[in-house]
DNA sequence: GACTTATATAAGCGTCGGCTGACACAGTCG
DNA sequence: CGACTGTGTCAGCCGACGCTTATATAAGTC
C-alpha cells in the first residue's frame, strides 16, 4: 500500500496527529476516533493494523494495553515524494527547477 | 476531494511528475500514461480532471491542444499537513516537539 | 477456573472510485 | 462545408476498501 493510499483515509490522518501528542493506547485512540467519527472499535483496530503495516505506527505491548506512536518510515515517504515538487513553491532551493517547469521544455519540444 | 485522496491514485502522481518537467498537452500525458499503464484516454482525462479539480494542475488551451502544468496548490497543502510530523524526523527544527512526543503524554496521563 | 477488559481477526456487505466504450464538441485543413 | 484530430463527458460495470457484527485471543481479577 502507497504511503498515500494510507494518507488518505481521515481516520488515519487523525490518528497519527493524536499519536504525535505522544504515544497512546489502542483504547484511547478507538475512545476519540470512536467519538467524532462514530465508528466501532474494530473499524479504529483495522485502520491502526494498516498503519502499522506501513510504517506509519509503531507497537509496544505493555500488559494487554497495546501502546502506539508514531513511526515516521510512511511520513517520510510521503515528505520525499512531495519534496520532488518543493521547488515550485520555494524557488530559493533551486531556482534553475522553476525556469526549467515554466515552459522551456515546450518552447523546444514543439511549443507554438 | 482531499489532497491525499488525489495523490493516492499511481496514475495521477505519475502525471504530476511528467508536469513537473514542464508544461505538456493532455495528448502527450496521455500517450507516456497510457504506455506505462495501458489505460484509455479517457481514463488519463479523468485524472487530468481531478488534478485540475483540486488544484494539483493549472491548464490553457491553444488551438485545439490543453496544455498542462502545476499547480502547487494541492502540493503545498499536502506538505503542510506532513510539516505537522516534520519535528519527528528533524528534531533540530524544533527538539521540543519530539520530547513531548516520546512519551511525556504517556507518564502524565495514566502511563505505568 | 470463571469473568471481565483490551485488542485483534474474520466474514460479509455496501459504497465509491476508476476503467471502458460510446459519444459530444471544438478547432483545423482540404 | 465535411472530414479529421484533440480532448472532454457520460453511463454503466467492477473491484477494492472500509464498515459492522461476531468471534478469538490474551491478560488481568476474584
Amino acid at each position: 500500500m502507497h504511503a498515500f493510499d494510507v494518507l488518505g483515509d481521515p481516520v488515519r490522518r487523525r490518528i497519527l496527529e493524536l499519536l504525535a501528542g505522544g504515544e497512546a493506547s489502542a483504547g484511547d485512540v478507538t475512545a476519540t476516533v470512536r467519538e467524532e467519527f462514530g465508528i466501532s472499535q474494530p473499524a479504529v483496530s483495522q485502520h491502526l493494523r494498516v498503519l502499522r503495516d506501513n510504517g506509519f505506527a509503531h507497537v509496544r505491548a505493555e500488559g494487554t494495553r497495546r501502546l502506539y506512536s508514531v513511526d515516521v518510515t510512511g511520513l517520510r515517504a510521503a515528505d520525499a515524494w512531495v519534496d520532488q515538487f518543493r521547488a515550485f513553491w520555494e524557488p530559493r532551493l533551486d531556482a534553475l527547477a522553476t525556469e526549467v517547469a515554466r515552459g522551456k521544455r515546450a518552447r523546444r519540444s514543439g511549443g507554438a
